[in-house]
DNA sequence: AATGAATGAGAGTTCATTCAT
DNA sequence: CATGAATGAACTCTCATTCAT
């Protein structure tokens, strides 16, 4: 990687950041271009010398965000039991929260839309998180380890659902709780219900 | 009441169900007040002469939302002993949401937003609603019929979280499935994690 | 005069008042028919009840209030001599800012202006007041009274000016000092200058 | 200065004479920004890159304006002996009004209104104005060349009104006479008077 | 690789005017 | 004679996008 190609992945990274916060705290049509570059510390131009359009970078900014989650999720559940993979998971998704609070509040807030030009990109990326967790209870059922009447489909995407919730309600409006509680809480609660 | 008050209690009215359809469906920033008009089937400037601005109509729209959602909790309530309350709150936001699907989807979307003109109101709602919840839940730990070491503060919380994400959810991505099976799993959630 | 015109003229009378007053403040285009009818204490419609449009209140409030200073202007120099009737004209101008001072305001901004609609009338009606000036000019320099080489023309539309900047300024800027001064200096001057 | 710079200024300036000419043809509230982009030959937004609103390029244009005016009078009065000088001043308004013939009509119009927005600036600019002819007189009373018992405030206000409006006057309304009349007459009065 | 002045379509808002009561 | 809810054209202002530098 030459330096050229350093400073721009530099400037990308940077605009990622600001849009993911911005977007986070307003919204995406509420946030502007030139916020954007303001807080990245760019000229506006620059934006549109990295990026097709708002709307481009928005999506790449989801797809990317997404990708990561999704990796991750494949990571924890990797060679574990049924069980201990499925509090892996939980344990794996509040890390990643905590970690990129302003994208986790850009999901809660975007996911649930409709007819948004997006929504299509969303849809894909949700299906892709989630499938980790389906297959995960789904390998657990097989094995016997979960009821056999759970209803997977319902199941792992309330998983997701509720853990985004929960860990952001905490984030947003009782960040003074450490993380550890939330986690025991919620995995006791996973526990018990499957 | 005269002619001339009912007159415009009727569009005042049209405008609240076209503004929470169309916030729902694209956010806030993303709906105009054209579209608003529009559906409403009313003149752009007779949005203005009923309300102050778009950011008025909007909260008035909150205010009146939550404050129907939170006068169903406390009637759903009354006299009930500490666990059955818990049922019926379940059953009441489950209830609330599949009849203002709209206002709960642009509710899941806005609640965990940070840095909008109308948040103070919102978070102020939020408490409204919640604290009916919390009420209960207080009195069930004091009647000793739910754990004594219940974080009330965070449980109520998560109770009227999971509650929206889950539904919404439902209604968004399962709308095939009925709603009792997404009540009952929910009840016995509840039921076990308290 | 029976009582349903009494009523009418009333109203006319408390919208004059209303329009002359807030357009002097803030200018013809400024001033809102909702403001006009508020001040007036009447309801928006009733402005368009007595009045063709905003325009034509104007219009008939400038003729109004320009026909009463010709009138004042013309008993004024009524069988006086040439330079008693210069001073009693500008006597009478002082005294007729004094009472309706806001149209006196309203003059002096719109008077000099060009490209408006009442652009026409108004010229029209600087015509009538300055004649009578004009009228008792000529007479003074025909008697001899007044110098022969006095441009006639010129010298009354500065009079009619001069007394309205003088005046207003005095009105705005230094209220605390007595129209008596005012009168005194400028008659002085003018006594001088023809 | 680089060739963004002094492109960004060109238009400014464009926009400031457009503006100047329209608001003096028909004052601040009439002249739509789509008529200043118009006659500037820009596009409308182009007035908000360079203003932050319609409000803030009239201050930023009286401010403009009324500086010029001041330096000017400055200038005039260098070093001269009172009576020249008060003659200078006049002949530099009159000149400047000349040249500046929209600003001048717009001074004329705005100058006397009360609660408009841009009200206090319009009366520090004209106290900066109007300063320098008041100290011009005062030391001229000081040395004796001017009546001992004139009252400064109000004759260097009148001083600045007389001239703006006969000047105004004259070019609107007599434009077929030479300025060198006007001025001749003004000059005479004023000696007289003063 | 980056900049920032300029653009114009489209947003929120205002307001003179109409009309059913 | 008077009202005030409703209207829509026209306004001020915003913003994603372009492009010469």
């Amino acid at each position: 990687m030459d330096g050229r190609t350093r400073r721009r992945n530099d400037t990308r990274q940077r605009l990622y950041e600001a849009a993911v916060e911005l977007i986070a705290e307003q919204g995406f049509s509420a946030t502007t271009v030139d916020d954007i570059a303001l807080r990245a510390k760019v000229a506006k131009g620059t934006v549109y010398y990295n990026f097709a359009s708002k709307t481009a970078l928005f999506e790449e900014l989801l797809t990317h965000g997404i990708g990561l989650l999704t990796d991750e999720f494949r990571a924890a559940v990797e060679g574990l039991p049924p069980r201990e993979a499925v509090a892996a998971l939980v344990r794996t998704q509040l890390e990643y929260i905590r970690r990129y609070q302003a994208f986790a509040q850009l999901l809660l807030s975007e996911m649930w839309r409709t007819n948004r030009e997006w929504q299509q990109t969303l849809v894909l990326l949700r299906e892709q998180a989630i499938s980790v967790i389906a297959e995960t209870l789904k390998a657990g059922v097989k094995a016997g380890d979960l009821p056999a009447d759970l209803d997977v489909r319902v199941a792992s995407s309330a998983l997701f659902g509720v853990g985004l919730v929960v860990a952001v309600d905490w984030l947003v409006f009782q960040p003074d709780r450490s993380i550890e509680e939330v986690e025991q809480s919620l995995l006791n609660v996973v526990r018990r219900a499957v």
